[in-house]
RNA sequence: GCCGCCGUAGCUCAGUGGUAGAGCGCAUCCUUGGUAAGGCUGAGGUCGGCAGUUCAAUCCUGCCCGGCGGCACCA
């Protein structure tokens, strides 16, 4: 008996997948193919332990599909770019690039070390040349179609990154990374026109019916496309100076126009300044309204508070009817036309506005059921359904009809036209960072902006940037921006803006299917691999970086660079990985190692180790360096190797839910391997043919079928946890009929069992797999050998046998063959004597057979 | 407030319209030349609550309670 040593088996046989040149992905059109696909790492220079579930995930439906006969692409990359880096220069005064390369270079040894089936061959980094050089390339290439383009904008800006930040990395007004305030800034910015898109955006959602449809409701509610009525209210009486004749405003609500009772604009709007300009009262309050909204925070939770301009505009349906123009601190600027009409009755904001101000409220919407005479709202507005009253000719109506008719009068009389609109906003792209992919343009004193042709790209970063000290490292470079126009030939300074790394990120996919190419995409290999079968990630990108690459790939798309139009034809966003979490009493963190677990019955409690001191153990939390409870992979592929770190994370959780790190869970793992290894290598090489099954063979048999069909069916559905569960129910079945004195049937059996294994297990221990193919004489290596067949002759039974129950309980169990038809089951019920003595004296009303299921007597 | 997910053994989680399962933990015993190890056996569950559908509900439906996540002055 030779205990199972991962130390010496692991490195084995990834050298020999090395040597096999195993995982390289090649164009082969005989085969189906298939791209799988896991959102490619930062290089931080640490694997943490969700590395080690996100790629495992990807790696187990890797190596099942190249089982199952597909052309497989499995590639690695690194999302390179960003402010770590910059960070590490600032504070140890390295160089960002050689601190980059370097923790790639470490993470690769990590990731190489998980044992992934990846085609190392096509590995690069965003901070590559070869890539940057490209992504510029495409940059100018959106920049021709119309796509980009420049404006003077308020921005969210990070003081403590110092930079812009796109509206989707702004979380509940922070920065995603910073966590910092972020402030309101006018900068000249760099945007890509992502709102040309939004229908598309929303409609295409549609189509991927293999994504969670939590991410689709996320993105959709991201774009948050509305429709409704753009629609102008004209002044009464002569417009102010510089004004236009009307206010124009965006509602979804035309229905309730007969519950106007007001007309507010933006502190921002155009018809604001305008009475600023004239009124001190109401300058003061529209540069209130503008200190009191440096952060986006504040916005949201600030009070309703408005400014009556004294300003009047007409109702669009009665030209007697007047109502007041305001200006509100509610009304965003950049959404609609910055300017609405106030419902109060049937619109929460606008009632408490109302109540405020003491402004009239009209409810135009009668709740079914309530008296006409008597309906009204109190402090709560009424936005359920309804008909339409109080509202002339749309009296009666339903909400929905009353929309389309109001809008119909509204465009017959001129005043608007129903219109769409999103809450999606441009994307902005530049950062002020100078890590990252320079924006290939120039600023010519004589020629302006002026787009650099391809032929001068790639723009490269130099080599000596001075990350001593925060902002742009590339703006204060001595030398670099300064060049010459292509236009003028005169002298010119670069942009010093660089991408957004999720510009980096929103091709990348494209670009592992030839990462070599002489151009961003080659057609040819794109057209083959894309559209990726199968993303896996992290649901923190369900909105940033997946709403990105769907804009991107539809670009690329009208480009003629890509033929699909979605990217990723497959997602599936995984769980964390969470651990308990250890403090002292003092609320210091502790980590687990320093930790003792103290089992006392049922109850357990927790010491500081070798002290004795009692812990605290706290929530489960993910995993994160500052509350110490993380785990490195590196002991732990020391402790147990990596097979068993692998099957624990597969094992513990279904892949979409958190799984929580034990080491009592991790140690099971660990004894699982053990146990495989011990079946196999009690297994005698040579097994004789053998005659007809006996009794525990068959047993055997049927369990190999089914065992192949369930684990077949669990990877499919992305259940890997269920189907490890199948493999330890297969193993302590065979466990319970040995090698040591078995019949020569069995040991037949058990060999085609020991062979459907190896393989069945390959996807989530591939060493352990290959050790044990080889011990049992496989042909070549399990990455070779083709997934185990199942022959329904042995997952389904020729007898079953069904529980009879009387009254809905259960009486007794009879057999009859699969799929008896209930008039035959129903026979063998009655003539079983036990059941029919439970029948005495009593008249069956109803006999129910679920087919191969159960039998029900109702007797009376 | 709206949307989604979750609630099954002490813990972490599977599962099914028809007798409730795994790993860990716990208890008993065995092994003590696999030994900072291995094995046998066992205890432990009104499947969050209430109601409905059904011959039969842990599973389907509705309501409620609890936990988690996302969205939210978007006109």
């Amino acid at each position: 008996m030779v205990r199972y040593n991962p130390k010496e088996t692991e490195p084995k046989w990834r050298k020999a997948w090395a040597d096999a040149e195993a995982f390289k992905a090649s164009i082969d059109k005989s085969k189906p193919k298939y791209y799988v696909l896991e959102m490619f790492p930062y290089p931080s220079g640490r694997l943490h332990m969700g590395h080690v579930r996100n790629y495992a995930l990807g790696d187990v439906i890797a190596r099942f599909k190249r089982a199952r006969g597909f052309s497989v692409l499995h590639p690695m990359g690194w999302d390179a770019f960003g402010l770590p880096a910059e960070n590490a220069a600032m504070e140890r005064g390295v160089d960002p690039r050689g601190w980059t390369y370097d923790n790639i270079a470490r993470m690769r040894d990590e990731l190489k070390q998980l044992g992934l089936s990846i085609d190392w061959t096509r590995e690069f980094a965003t901070c590559d040349l070869a890539y940057y050089g490209q992504q510029q390339a495409l940059f100018l290439e959106l920049y021709e179609r119309g796509l980009v383009y420049r404006r003077e904008a308020t921005v969210n800006w990070d003081p403590v990154d110092q930079t812009v930040l796109a509206n989707e990395q702004v979380v509940d007004g922070r920065g995603w990374r910073s966590g910092a305030v972020v402030e309101k800034r006018k900068l000249n910015q760099w945007f890509f026109r992502i709102t040309d898109y939004a229908d598309q955006l929303v409609d295409d959602l549609a189509t991927l019916d293999r994504w969670p449809e939590k991410v689709r409701v996320m993105q959709e509610n991201w774009i948050g496309r509305s429709k409704g009525l753009k629609m102008v209210f004209r002044f009464a009486g002569e417009p102010p100076s510089g004004a236009a004749d009307g206010v124009e405003v965006y509602t979804t609500r035309p229905d309730t126009l007969y519950g106007a009772s007001f007309v507010a604009v933006a502190a921002d709007h155009p018809l604001a300044q305008l009475a600023a300009a004239r009124d001190p009262k109401a300058a003061a309050f529209v540069e209130r309204c503008r200190k009191g909204a440096v952060s986006e925070a504040e916005i949201e939770t600030q009070e309703k508070e408005g400014y009556d301009t004294g300003l009047k505009v007409k109702h669009p349906f009665d030209a007697h009817w007047e109502l007041p123009v305001w200006i509100a601190n509610f009304i965003l600027m950049d959404y609609g036309t910055g300017a609405i009409f106030g419902c109060p009755a049937h619109d929460q904001r606008d009632l408490d506005f109302a109540r405020k101000y003491d402004l009239p409220v009209r409810a135009v919407v009668l709740p079914p059921g309530a008296d006409p005479a008597t309906f009204d709202v109190g402090d709560e507005a009424y936005v359920g359904p309804g008909a339409i009253f109080h509202s002339q000719f749309l009296d009666g109506l339903d909400i929905e009809t009353a929309k389309a008719k109001a809008i119909e009068r509204v465009e017959a009389q001129g005043d608007g036209e129903g219109a769409t609109v999103f809450r999606l906003r441009d994307w902005g792209v530049a950062r002020q960072r100078g890590w990252g992919c320079p924006i290939p343009v120039v600023h010519c004193p004589r020629d302006g902006m002026v787009p650099l042709p391809k032929s001068a790209l790639p723009v490269a970063l130099p080599d000596d940037l001075e990350f001593g000290k925060p902002g742009n490292a590339l703006a204060r470079h001595p030398r670099w921006k300064h060049t010459s126009c292509p236009k003028c030939g005169g002298p010119a300074e670069r942009e010093t803006d660089t991408l957004d790394t999720f510009v980096d990120s929103s091709w990348y996919f494209a670009r592992f299917t030839d990462p070599m190419a002489g151009e961003p995409i080659d057609r040819a290999a794109a057209d083959y691999w894309m559209p990726v079968d199968q993303y896996i990630g992290g649901i923190e990108h369900a909105v940033l970086h997946l709403l990105y690459a769907r804009f991107m790939t539809k670009a690329l798309a009208d480009e003629g660079r890509l033929s699909v139009r979605e990217p990723f034809a497959g997602l599936f966003t995984q769980g964390m990985v969470t651990h308990e979490t250890y403090r002292r009493q003092s609320g210091e963190w502790l980590e687990p190692a320093e930790v003792e677990i103290i089992h006392e019955g049922k109850t357990r409690r927790a010491i500081l180790g070798g002290v004795g001191e009692p812990v605290v153990i706290g929530d489960v939390e993910k995993m994160s360096k500052s509350k110490k409870n993380t785990v490195a992979p590196e002991e732990i592929f020391d402790v147990y190797g990596v097979d068993a770190a692998r099957l624990f994370v597969l094992s513990d959780s279904p892949p979409e839910r958190d799984v929580q790190w034990t080491t009592g869970g991790v140690q099971g793992a660990w004894r699982f391997v053990n146990r495989v290894w011990e079946e196999f290598d009690s297994q005698p090489a040579e097994v004789r043919s053998a005659g007809a099954d006996d009794e525990a063979a068959l047993a055997i048999r049927r369990m190999t079928h089914r065992t192949v069909k369930a684990v077949t069916e669990a990877i499919e559905s992305f259940r890997f946890n269920s189907g490890i569960a199948r493999l330890y129910e297969f193993l302590n079945l065979l466990k319970g009929n040995p090698a040591k004195d078995a019949s020569p049937a069995v040991l037949a059996a058990r060999a085609e069992a020991l062979s459907a294994f190896a393989r069945l297990v390959a996807p989530f221990t591939p060493h352990l797999a290959e050790e044990c193919w080889a011990r049992i004489g496989g042909k070549g290596m399990v990455v070779e050998a083709a997934w185990p067949a199942y022959d329904p002759a042995f997952t389904e039974d020729a007898q079953k046998v069904l529980p009879v129950q009387v009254n809905g309980k259960r009486r007794g169990e009879i057999t009859a063959p699969a799929g008896a038809e209930p008039a035959e089951v129903e026979k063998i019920v009655l003539d079983d004597p036990e059941i029919a003595r439970r029948l005495e004296g009593l008249t069956i009303r109803k006999v129910i057979v679920v087919k191969d299921r159960i039998v029900n007597i109702v007797a009376a």
